[in-house]
RNA sequence: GCGGAUGUGGUGGAAUUGGUAGACACGCCAGACUUAGGAUCUGGUGCCGAGAGGUGUGCGGGUUCGAGUCCCUCCUUCCGCACCA
């Protein structure tokens, strides 16, 4: 094969490799391991472009140059299957989802194939292959049997959970009531712990589609399809408690080679801040019940979302102090409210509705076997009826409570917090049908026998509170936070807790500022705000997330009420504004409007006092946020830094008994249930309406054929409509189904074992290979996939299922690669019958006021545009003029007016590639045209791997030049072998070796655009020196073999080697060749270059020295004498005059 | 606003610990071979200047014998987050 062809080259290596299985991967204990994997591509219809492979061909180089340097590797490939668009394929068109998901794999795969990446293909996974996700599934149930012990701060099985129960109880139960619960009640306390629970949550709800939408369907509050209005939906959903990692997520970010920029984006994502919650006393002010008014509008207002900062929220509440949670039985009112409790409860007897009458007469003088009470105060609420020995409240609800709903359910929960079960009737219920009525209070009475009465949130029917509580997305799961309520028994007074991240500025704390949705400001509010509070409460809620986001100016509302500072004992006022979040930290603050940039603008704007406490800035002209200087205005703290100031603080705080240290984090629990068909089915099946896993025989949990991909128009998934899959003999199926992330957040260990019909994988394998050494990806998964998998992986760790912390210890993320596009230029010109013209314009001749259209770039070589091609392709300008230097195109025709050219020129512009821009390079043409080892060699010889750059595809001629002279190192242009058996000299081998260095270590750092220029250079070199010498060539064809493989493989072959050379050892770096032993000394004087000096390297500094004194650099110097001359070995000699 | 990245010839980029700025390649210019050139080969190519020389890594300042590289201020472009207490 005389000439370089590489199409034929290329197809016969590819076969090769293909038929010999050249890159599987074995489990050599012989070899050391190294795991190269890219990340798992979801196939889109649209096949690759040349951007795809720039990753694909970085990993392919580092698997080759690892396989050389004598690793074992395992550099495998597979797909995402489940995803949207396949999803919206199957609605459109009726088709399985699955026969489209195939196509384009086929079609990736096809593409992958003929850049010569070196993938094990034996050991290809699919997510949507029920052998799988059969594992998906199983680790989703070993999530859902585990629970994070904060204790040990590791995952454990539930079943060690309940056994601790069972001997010990919890701080809210003992062990024998724990032994009596319910089977229901015992599944509900379980699914506080759990790692996959149930919890609900809002999705975006399109009425008019009859379907959930993800985020990234919904566009500017309406659906991206059709444009239907969206709506937020409270949805029962699965979650994954990923909050319970949040902060080793965080610290072992330290322990992993990865891009700054990603570990920041985690770091934030995750969002810890340490602080202290502080506790603020309200002042005895008026309130709303010292006015009289009736119990509904002292009812704390509910959240939007019912979340409440409460300890209802916590999925571990063993882990809180638990204080308030233990209130003694007989404090049941909140002491200083009771003064206005006590006269509003004497009121509401006197003016009974009928129905409270009615049932009175039935409840009085324990006629039900218990006493019960009316009108008595609990808490900060009124109940209608309470027995209080066995803690049950009854409350009788007239018309007005169908529309405050939301309030009562949060009565409800407050009061199923301190212990109360809470059981609602209608006016009409009771007056109708008493018996029915009664006989529910009985069953309720009878459902707390036995427990002891007054001691636990838990019991009875205040789990079903608890549990309803705690149902939202933004559980606000680390926080271990006491209710709002807090203090209400122990110390009797109501509070407002604050989180601070600056403890230490609580001197300067001048105002309080609430979330318009925090439960207490219809509370607080006086009656001479109430009515501004509540316009600006109700703006707030109105304002959708964007507008909020959006709204820069100051806003807020002054509350009428205040608090005491719990240091400066002074009263400090309560305003209500939106710059407070309600579902961070306890959607309260302290307000330093010295020392924080948002309180001092609200400060400044509502003209509220500023107090500086840390030295270091002017507090009148702008806050001081740093986190240095001295405290001063600050009593015990004064003269202390910042540092120190804040630990004192926390101190004092707790010593006070005010409130604790204390840390926050903005990660929330992940939503792990999608309303779709393709995804992976749960494995779990309801049994009276509590979630069981499926016994393991039982898996995988296939997804049944469905009639119709459609939305239900319910907002279940299309598999609730296929009755004889969801109706199992032992309950019914969950119908949901897992989202995208699922299968990607373990595949990496299936690749280590994608056969296992027994494990997800086997133990020793997983030891093996450990995880993966280098993975390589696109940044826009940074805070998803990553976490997501640094998360299951950690998990999977702490059960003992894989032997490493972490997933992937090295990552680099792969920049893009942009388009050129090319654009020509509409002129319009008005002659002189008025009529207008419009002609194109070759670019040097460009006005500014011209229309640009994009131009294919296929049509445009070197900027000149090729006009026939042009308007064959746009045939509604092909009477249109073209003018150019030296004249104009029309029809096909030239006419010469003047000097100048005749080309037309194009301008050009880096875009992102698109099929719109007319940019798009295919890379299938691009192998056509230079094969595809100068494709793969010209995608690294852009630029650094992490960067975006543009395609130029005129710049691949210098790749492809290069592979041409390389292969003229073996054959002359006749064909004739040229290779000889003659032994190098000192240039050939210190080319060689040098090379080899270069290659080395640039691989090692992922420099590879170097690489390829050092390969350049070498072959430059050999060529000049006319050198055909074997024991130089050999080493370079294994050199070049990650870059362009297959011109390696054919050229090794002709060497007479008849192993592939993906094996071959890398060739050893002999130091000795390259060393020189001269040097050309620049020498500069006051720091300009001016001369050259070839000196012997083995001179000392002092002999340089000599040496450069003895030079006449007086055309330099101005006669001045040389006052100092700096020698640096082998690099530069400066002179000083 | 916060955080990160980035800025070097006409273009992509190189310069690994502070030591000859512009490697390698595209493009361009000139030449050779050729019926031809969108093939191949040779030479040249930061800018200003005829030259000597001057000047030059986003702007301005600093440290140093010496700065693309270190420090400070500001700016460009891109990405991420966005009232996180």
């Amino acid at each position: 094969m005389p000439q370089y062809n590489p199409n034929e080259i290329e197809q016969k290596w590819q076969r090769f490799w293909e038929k010999n299985e050249t890159f599987k991967a074995t489990e050599n204990p012989e070899k050391p391991p190294y795991y190269v994997l890219d990340m798992f591509p979801y196939p889109s219809g649209a096949g690759l472009h040349v951007g795809h492979p720039l990753g694909y061909i970085a990993s392919d180089i580092v698997a080759r140059f690892k396989r050389n340097k004598q690793f074992e590797v395992l550099h495998p490939m597979g797909y995402d299957a489940f995803g949207l668009p396949a999803e919206q394929f199957a609605i459109d068109t009726g088709n399985h989802p699955e026969g489209f998901t195939d196509k384009n794999i086929a079609r990736y795969e096809d593409q992958m194939k003929k850049i010569g990446l070196s993938f094990d293909w034996s050991r290809k996974v699919k997510t949507s292959d029920p052998k799988f996700y059969k594992w998906t599934q199983w680790i989703f149930i070993q999530l859902f049997e585990s629970w994070y012990n904060p204790k040990t701060n590791c995952a454990e099985h539930i079943n060690d959970l309940i056994r601790d129960f069972e001997k010990n109880g919890n701080t809210y139960f003992t062990a024998e009531q724990w032994n009596n619960f319910s089977e229901a009640e015992q599944q509900k306390i379980l699914m506080d712990y759990r790692l996959a629970y149930i919890g609900e949550s809002e999705v975006n709800w399109c009425e008019a589609l009859g379907t959930v939408l993800a985020n990234e369907e919904v566009k500017d509050g309406v659906s991206e399809r059709g444009g239907y209005p969206v709506e937020k939906r409270k949805m029962r959903q699965w979650f994954l408690r990923i909050t319970a990692y949040a902060d080793r997520l965080l610290q072992d970010l330290n322990d992993i080679d990865w891009p700054q920029a990603v570990k920041d984006m985690q770091t934030n994502w995750i969002g810890k801040s340490v602080g202290a919650e502080v506790d603020f006393r309200l002042t005895p002010g008026p309130s709303p019940m010292e006015r009289g008014e009736m119990q509904g509008t002292f009812v704390a207002e509910n959240t939007e979302d019912g979340r409440s900062t409460s300890d209802s929220g916590s999925p571990l509440p063993g882990r809180g102090a638990g204080g308030e949670a233990n209130d003694p039985g007989y404090m049941t009112s909140d002491k200083t409210i009771w003064g206005t409790l006590k006269t509003n409860a004497r009121t509401n007897r006197k003016e009974q509705t009928e129905a409270e009458q009615i049932l009175w007469e039935a409840l009085r003088n324990s006629k039900m076997g218990f006493k019960f009470r009316r009108q008595h105060a609990i808490d900060k609420y009124i109940a209608d009826f309470v027995c209080l020995e066995k803690k049950l409240i009854v409350e009788v609800d007239g018309e007005i409570h169908n529309s405050q709903k939301e309030q009562d359910e949060f009565r409800t929960s407050i009061l199923n917090q301190i212990g109360f079960d809470v059981i609602r009737f209608t006016n009409e219920e009771v007056i109708n049908d008493l018996e029915n009525v009664l006989i529910q209070i009985k069953e309720r009475l009878n459902l707390a026998n036995g427990l002891t009465p007054g001691h636990s949130p838990m019991e009875g029917g205040g789990m079903q509170g608890r549990f309803g509580a705690e149902n939202t997305e933004d559980v606000q799961s680390t926080s271990d936070s006491g209710s709002p309520l807090s203090g209400r028994g122990a110390g009797g007074e109501a509070k407002i807790r604050i989180f601070t991240t600056r403890p230490d500025t609580i001197f300067g704390a001048s105002f309080m500022v609430l979330a318009p949705e925090h439960e207490l400001v219809s509370v607080i509010t006086s009656q001479d705000q109430k009515s501004e509070v509540e316009k600006y409460v109700a703006q707030a809620k109105l304002k959708s997330e964007r507008e909020r986001k959006a709204e820069t100016k100051v806003s807020g509302v002054f509350s009428g009420a205040y608090a005491i500072n719990p240091f400066t004992r002074k009263e400090i006022p309560i305003w209500i504004a939106d710059y407070v979040l309600g579902d961070y930290g306890t959607g309260a603050i302290m307000a330093v409007p010295g020392h924080d940039s948002r309180d001092w603008a609200f400060a400044k704007h509502f003209n509220l006092p500023i107090i500086e406490v840390v030295e270091g800035g002017n507090v009148e002209e702008a806050s001081y946020d740093a986190k240095e200087g001295y405290l001063v205005n600050s009593d015990f703290l004064n003269g202390l830094l910042v540092d120190q100031a804040i630990k004192r603080a926390i101190n004092e705080i707790e010593l006070d008994g005010l409130g604790k240290m204390k840390t926050n984090y903005r990660l929330r629990d992940a939503n792990f249930s999608r309303q779709r068909y393709w995804g992976e089915p749960f494995p779990i099946v309801y049994k009276n309406g509590l979630p069981y896993p499926v016994p393991f025989d039982a898996l995988p949990v296939e997804l049944p054929e469905v009639e119709s991909y459609k939305p239900t128009g319910s907002g279940e998934s299309p598999l609730a409509s296929v009755d004889r899959w969801v109706n199992t003999p032992d309950g019914r199926r969950e119908t949901n189904t897992m989202p995208g992330w699922a299968g990607s957040s373990w595949y990496y260990l299936r690749y280590m074992d994608p056969d296992n019909d027994f494990d997800f994988v086997d133990k020793d394998k997983e030891r093996y290979w450990k995880n993966v050494d280098f993975y390589i990806g696109g940044a826009e998964h940074a805070t998803g996939h990553l976490l997501y998998s640094r998360f299951w992986n950690k998990f999977l760790f702490d059960r003992g299922l894989v032997s490493t912390k972490e997933p992937f210890k090295k990552l680099i993320n792969q920049g893009m690669i942009q388009g050129v596009s090319q654009k020509i230029s509409l002129d319009k010109r008005i002659n002189d019958q008025g009529i207008e013209n419009y002609y194109f314009i070759s670019s040097e001749l460009l006005k500014d006021d011209t229309r640009e259209i994009h131009v294919d770039v296929s049509l445009v070589d070197n900027s000149i545009l090729d006009i026939d091609a042009f308007i064959k392709w746009r045939t509604d300008y092909k009477d249109f003029i073209f003018k150019c230097e030296g004249g104009f195109w029309q029809n096909g025709n030239f006419t010469k007016t003047g000097e100048g050219s005749d080309q037309f020129r194009t301008k050009s512009e880096v875009e992102k590639m698109s099929k719109s821009k007319y940019n798009v390079i295919n890379p299938d043409e691009v192998i056509e045209k230079y094969g595809c080892d100068a494709f793969r060699m010209y995608e690294m010889f852009l630029g650094p791997i992490e960067q975006s750059k543009p395609w130029d595809t005129k710049g691949i001629d210098g790749v492809s030049r290069f592979l041409k002279r390389f292969w003229g190192l073996f054959y002359d242009r006749d064909g004739n072998w040229l290779v000889n058996e003659d032994k190098p000299n000192a240039e050939e081998l210190k080319t060689l070796h040098k090379t080899i260095k270069k290659i080395e270590d640039d691989i090692e750092r992922f420099n590879l655009n170097t690489c390829v220029s050092s390969l350049m250079i070498a072959v430059n070199d050999l060529g000049g020196y006319q050198c055909h010498k074997k024991e130089i060539l050999e080493p370079l064809v294994i050199l070049i073999s990650p870059f362009a493989p297959h011109i390696a493989e054919e050229l090794w072959e002709k060497l007479g080697n008849s192993l592939s050379v993906a094996y071959a050892p890398y060739p050893a770096y002999i130091e000795s060749y390259t060393a020189e032993n001269s040097f050309e000394y620049p020498v500069s004087v006051n720091g300009k270059l001016r001369a050259k000096i070839e000196l012997p390297l083995s001179l000392s500094k002092e002999q340089v020295e000599d040496e450069i004194k003895n030079m006449d650099l007086s055309k330099w110097t101005d006669g001045n004498p040389l006052k100092k001359i700096i020698v640096v070995p082998g690099k530069i000699v400066n002179v000083v005059v």
